[in-house]
DNA sequence: TTCCTATATATAGGAACGCTATATACGTTG
DNA sequence: CAACGTATATAGCGTTCCTATATATAGGAA
């Protein structure tokens, strides 16, 4: 379960702006929503997410908020930026593109 | 024209195999059948085509052979090894599996 | 109460891969 | 002979993801 590190490469930024369209969410729950929807395919370090999180804040497409919840734990809350929500459209452009370059000449999605 | 490097990261492989599969090419035919095929959507810098050819090699998956044209112009000829074609399935699954994945979190195909 | 697991964030160090820049050199066309 | 396309090759860099490590709280099991 879980695909290879080399090809998932670079897919981490839109999954996370994917997730975060639904509903704001904090690092560790980023983490287990893209490994849920996936089914356990896409499945990223939570090492790999926290610095991909600060480049996204630094870029202006997430913004974080300190919580503390009840018990009096703290977490950082990330929810999407009017920025961030303009460039998810474009991004899946690209993918979809990559997508259907890929197949045309290797196959990928014939069983 | 050209989706970003860091989207086609780790595809170099899987394009390389499956223009090799259809028959035996030099490096820069290698890089042109790539780009001709995806409508120049995917295309590899030669700087970075060379290394990948030399760790197929490596893994017994292409095999070279210093040809020399008519012309007396000294090229290598890569073909797949039955290692490489062998690998080329397992490859297109890994990479289907990454596509629906990425497809059902972050609704690609989706125009 | 002690231990284990899950939750939660953070950084250091490294590996892989594709990039730009650069080098060399032959063939063809203008 | 200059310019361009063909052809291979290496050095050095940036990005992205990895493993390993650190810290700390909550809740359940032993």
């Amino acid at each position: 379960m879980g695909v290879t590190s080399s090809i998932k490469r670079g897919s981490a930024e839109l999954a996370i702006l994917s997730v975060l369209v639904e509903e704001p969410l904090h690092g560790y729950e980023i983490s287990k929503r893209i490994e849920e929807h996936t089914g356990g395919v896409l499945r990223f370090n939570l090492a790999s997410l926290y610095p991909m999180l600060y480049r996204l804040e630094k870029r202006g497409w997430v913004k974080a908020s300190w919580q503390t919840t009840s018990s009096g734990r703290r977490r950082r809350c990330y929810s999407l930026t009017a920025a961030g929500r303009k460039q998810l459209p474009p991004l899946r452009d690209e993918w979809r593109l990559f997508f259907r370059a890929l197949d045309r000449l290797a196959g990928v999605s014939r069983a």
